[in-house]
DNA sequence: GATCCGTGGCC
DNA sequence: TGGCCAAGGAT
């Protein structure tokens, strides 16, 4: 089987920025760890289409390790704006800090090593150790995950059956090629046996493949229920002074911790499930301002959905600013530096 | 082990 | 159109 599924990765598999082919291995190419780290921590929970132009901008930025170390943090979290999860970009920051003044810019290459660095669990662990230093790794992911589920037809649910996908995925891997090996069970996943229609015409794996067998691929990974998203309500105050390009919004600073933390947010209320809960717009607005209702923005977070009611106001001349709020331009590179939910709460007041 | 963390594309 | 999904980690 392994050969078989080197054999399909030698001929089909992707050619990425962050990749070493195996023809380049071949050549006696070595991967850049800084680069494979940071194309790592990026496609934690994120497709590759969505990370590639981050990653671009950051090689672009910041070339290498000490020059993101040395970076200002919030250069970095607005850098990261848009592509979520944003505790990402917080371990990056602090990671690239601890591999630039602790460890002399140099990557571990051991699972302890990579496993202590922040934002480095356990699958990231071994996919630098796979990817980066062709070492023997053991790399489960959620692709991963659906292969092998598949393969043998594993019943139980995720995430509880991780422990058996990860035992007969370890039986599968390739000593000889580890990091090639590591990268085609994952663009296996990722190309060929996908969540939905997978392709098992061109599956290297088909006649080995249970679910195949059974004509039930789409069935697995069988994944425990989910439950019900509560709905949250809130007050945003969107406070604009200026015109055309210099046009500006009222911001503050989230907590470091928690949701958005550390990323940019208009001023609002707390989130209550009760929306009768709510200070009236008078009550809650950070200044004394002619506000109009501008309207509602809807946003799906992970776990829960945000409803917000936007109010909007005008200001000419000077006010004393809340603590801490500070005014960013509304233009689009500027724009660019707020998550989503705050995007949309701005755009709906303009 | 369960919960908390974003976002955009897909059908 | 709305639920599902994506190269997970921290607590």
């Amino acid at each position: 089987m392994r050969a078989r599924l080197l054999a399909w990765y030698d001929r089909e598999g992707r050619t990425l920025p962050w990749r070493i082919r195996p023809e380049e291995r071949v050549a006696g190419r070595v991967a850049d760890a800084y680069a494979v780290w940071l194309s790592e921590i990026m496609l934690q929970q994120t497709t590759v289409a969505h990370a590639a132009p981050y990653y671009a901008k950051f090689l672009s930025l910041w070339p290498t390790v000490h020059d993101l170390a040395d970076a200002p943090r919030e250069d970095v979290m607005a850098a990261w704006a848009g592509l979520g999860y944003y505790a990402r970009a917080r371990n990056l920051h602090a990671c690239a800090q601890a591999v630039s003044r602790e460890l002399g810019g140099v990557f571990p290459s051991d699972l302890e090593g990579l496993r202590a660095l922040p934002g480095i669990g356990e699958y990231t662990a071994h996919a630098i150790r796979a990817a980066a230093f062709n070492l023997p790794a053991s790399v489960v992911d959620a692709n991963v995950e659906r292969v092998i589920t598949r393969v043998f037809r594993i019943e139980a649910p995720l995430p509880s059956a991780k422990p058996d996908i990860r035992k007969h995925a370890a039986s599968l891997a390739d000593p000889a090629r580890p990091g090639d090996y590591a990268q085609a069970i994952m663009d296996l996943g990722a190309v060929i046996c996908t969540p939905r229609a997978p392709s098992c015409g061109a599956c290297p794996w088909a006649a080995h493949c249970a679910a195949r067998a059974a004509g039930d691929q789409e069935r697995y990974p069988v994944k425990a229920a989910k439950k019900v998203k509560p709905v949250r309500h809130g007050l945003a105050f969107v406070v604009l002074r200026g015109e055309g390009e210099g046009r500006e919004v009222l911001v503050r600073t989230r907590p470091d911790k928690g949701l958005l933390g550390g990323m940019l947010e208009v001023p609002g209320t707390d989130w209550v499930v009760d929306a009768g809960a709510l200070p009236g717009f008078s009550e809650a607005a950070p200044l004394a301002l002619r506000w109009r209702e501008a309207g509602r923005i809807t946003h799906v977070f992970t776990h829960f959905e945000l409803r917000l009611t936007v109010f909007a106001a005008p200001l000419s001349g000077e006010a004393n600013l809340p603590d801490g709020a500070r005014w960013v331009g509304v233009h689009p590179i500027r724009a660019a530096g707020l998550p989503t939910a705050m995007k949309k709460a701005v755009q709906a007041a303009l």
